[in-house]
DNA sequence: ACATCAATTCGCCAGTTGTGGAGTTTCGTT
DNA sequence: AACGAAACTCCACAACTGGCGAATTGATGT
């Protein structure tokens, strides 16, 4: 199926010089952030290092020079998408008054960071099957704090990462257009009735 | 990324004989078949029509025979699970009343049939942008019947595709082990208060 | 018996993919 | 000034990809 190629953020079709560039070129930093944005896109299938490399502005032996493999450069592009987990503790463990709103806010503003939000996009479209950032997500909320319900918490996360995926992935325009306060407050009271037993304490 | 090839589910090694075989072979009912799991596990992009054909037990030509392409065998392959809309139709527009329990049991349902959820799957993992599988959901309660709240409506897909992504693409323990029925008594609650905006009648 | 059509495989092609080797230019250190 | 290391590109390759034409075999209608 040709694609008609990538036009590069930076490449102009002109021939680049070769070696060393002068000065600083963060010619890193552009392949991880381009390799964020293409395997979020299009999954890890779907992204080649070719497409890749042309978003970036480099040859695509760079990557290689860099990473090594296609492998460890999605791994390295997504690490920052890794530890949802650790973001939510603190929303986790404070007290149970306006807890569903608290993680509501907390994992949507995950999201919303460029960084993370790409990460996270680009693992799920790549349905990494273990370790991946739903599983994290249900596991993390599920197992805070040793909590006796550990089962309703997990359920929470999946209503979270519903939402997530209406918003940041398949891009609905009902949930994607609202407000990022709005939505917390739309969904906190079922967040919080699945957190806390008793439906008491409003978003 | 040299893969070792697909041992096919019918295919031995042996060569099989040219021309056409006695009988009813059901090949293209196999081919479709072997096109939604391997569409499923790996996406659109990830799936190859070598793989499918081999857990097909078929030629790859015959693909191409009978589909034409891989968009157009990708596209007959998820027609079962192109129109989740209508299939929740009856459970929106019961009564009110045990709305929440009836609309998750339908959509459970429909995931748990082999063809529709296989096909649910590959929709989903192949990150079909516009008409996909969650939006079709999404839109599909929201819009059902012209009801003034169709964002809070659409809040309820979200928590569903949530939990089925938990349940039959991540395959989360917790949530996968569950019960049928156990899991819409879980979250019956909370799309019953999206569906119907004063919290009454369990279950 | 004969002609027609559908099912099926084989071989091939042009393009793409990830990877690797070899060379060139600049940086950092001594 | 010399020198090793790092950044960077070009070229090539072997494998794989989707798609296609052609041949072979069986079923079906007349």
């Amino acid at each position: 199926m040709g694609g008609t190629g990538e036009a590069g953020r930076r490449g102009d079709g002109a021939r680049r010089p070769v070696g060393r560039r002068p000065g600083e070129s963060g010619s890193r930093d552009a392949i991880l952030a381009a390799a964020r944005d293409t395997f979020a896109e299009r999954g890890f299938a779907g992204a080649t290092m070719r497409a890749i490399a042309a978003r970036a502005g480099v040859d695509p032996s760079l990557i290689r020079h860099f990473f090594g493999s296609k492998a460890a450069l999605f791994a390295a592009a997504v690490a920052a998408g890794s530890d949802v987990a650790s973001h939510l503790r603190d929303a986790l463990t404070g007290p149970r008054d306006g807890i569903g709103a608290r993680v509501a806010d907390a994992y949507l503003r995950l999201w919303e960071d460029p960084e993370v939000g790409e990460a996270l996009r680009a693992l799920i479209r790549s349905g990494v099957a273990l370790g991946g950032p739903a599983e994290q997500l249900l596991e993390a909320i599920g197992a805070s704090d040793g909590a006796p319900l550990p089962l309703e918490r997990v359920l929470a996360g999946t209503h979270l990462l519903g939402v997530a995926y209406a918003r940041f992935i398949a891009q609905l325009p009902a949930v994607a257009a609202l407000d990022h306060d709005e939505l917390v407050e739309l969904i906190a009271p079922a967040i919080q009735r699945y957190l806390v037993p008793d439906g008491a304490s409003r978003g």
